[in-house]
DNA sequence: TCCGTAACGTAAACGCTGTTTACAATGTAA
DNA sequence: TTACATTGTAAACAGCGTTTACGTTACGGA
């Protein structure tokens, strides 16, 4: 039952934004009593949370797999960095759903033991290795990571407000990409240890 | 009138957050009715975005003066970087107004003749006066631009949703600070054709 | 088999929202 | 003085998130 909310409500909310979705239209949309859903959530945010958590599981599976497949940290930074951007180019919905809607109440509480901080730490840890490995010459580790992880969400989010997209139609637009991205990472060395 | 209108609102916007503040609130708090407002604004986003409006004119007035003041465009750049994040750090409600609230609805076509825009625009000028220099050496100057802007943008936002709060609180917040544009920037010769 | 209880579902209402309509008052120009 | 545009309003509309009070169903123990 909860599954068949949170389905109905994830379809409306990518299709027609979160406040453009009432609680009546996802009841009825399931057949069901506006009153009803408040039986398994306490109010529409909660509903927002839960799905959003869900995103966050997603793209902790996509991190997990590049860090099988991809054992240059540096190498790996850049292909994060592609897909997250592809990520909000795409699926423009369901980004705003995770990191658009609502900002001000990002529960640092529920946070702390989410996917969302977990998709972090994986982040940090990759830049770690890359700092570690020389990548970037002597620089403190925990501003990098911020840097980067600025500079990623950053560029994640103009392109989403389309700030970027007078040339997100072109197909410049992958050319304009590495070249943010390799200014970036400009300086860095793939393989210093060699 | 519409100048009470606007004061009203923004007061009433930075401090209860645009959804919290209803035409009936601002309406009494100028003592008229509901009603009136419309005869001033189409609605109520229509108030936000004059407000935005403003709020930008404020930071193109603050990268004017830095144009003046600081003559090194790199210094000028670290010093703008700065401003900004104090910005985001200082006035949360206002910087949600003009960056969080209704991202979707950012209007191109009005944003094209804005002081978004404009701002913008000197922000570019200045990176590009870098590159020209070769602060960063051979890099496109479009790339340059676009990767300097996301971190700027990302490290305001990361902080304004708290997500670098941790240690906003902490007085080391302005050494990582320091440390997060010094890596942005990192490898730019101040003065090369000295 | 029957009953008590807990879970599930709902109709109706509450108090709010942004916005529109119909109408009155006012100031101004001819 | 008459005509008209401006400025304001009370009342209503349709919708919202949420709560309340009340049925209905399912099920475990006597």
């Amino acid at each position: 039952m909860r599954r068949r909310i949170l389905d109905a409500a994830k379809s409306l909310f990518v299709r027609k934004g979160f406040d453009n979705v009432s609680m009546r239209g996802i009841a009825t949309a399931i057949e069901y009593s506006p009153a009803a859903l408040y039986r398994y959530f306490r109010n529409k945010r909660e509903i927002l949370t839960v799905l959003r958590e869900e995103g966050f599981e997603r793209i902790v599976e996509a991190q997990r797999e590049g860090e099988e497949q991809i054992p240059d940290p540096l190498e790996r930074l850049r292909e994060g960095g592609r897909g997250y951007i592809r990520f909000a180019l795409h699926e423009p919905e369901y980004y705003h759903l995770m990191f658009c809607t609502g900002c001000h109440e990002v529960n640092l509480e529920g946070a702390c033991a989410s996917n969302s901080m977990e998709s972090f730490n994986l982040f940090g840890r990759t830049v770690t290795e890359c700092v570690d490995a020389g990548c970037f010459g002597n620089v403190p580790v925990e501003a990098a990571i911020f840097a980067l992880w600025s500079a990623l969400h950053g560029l994640a989010n103009l392109v989403h407000t389309g700030r970027v997209a007078i040339l997100s139609a072109d197909k410049d637009f992958d050319r304009l990409l590495e070249g943010i991205l390799a200014f970036s990472l400009r300086g860095a060395t793939p393989h210093p240890a060699k």
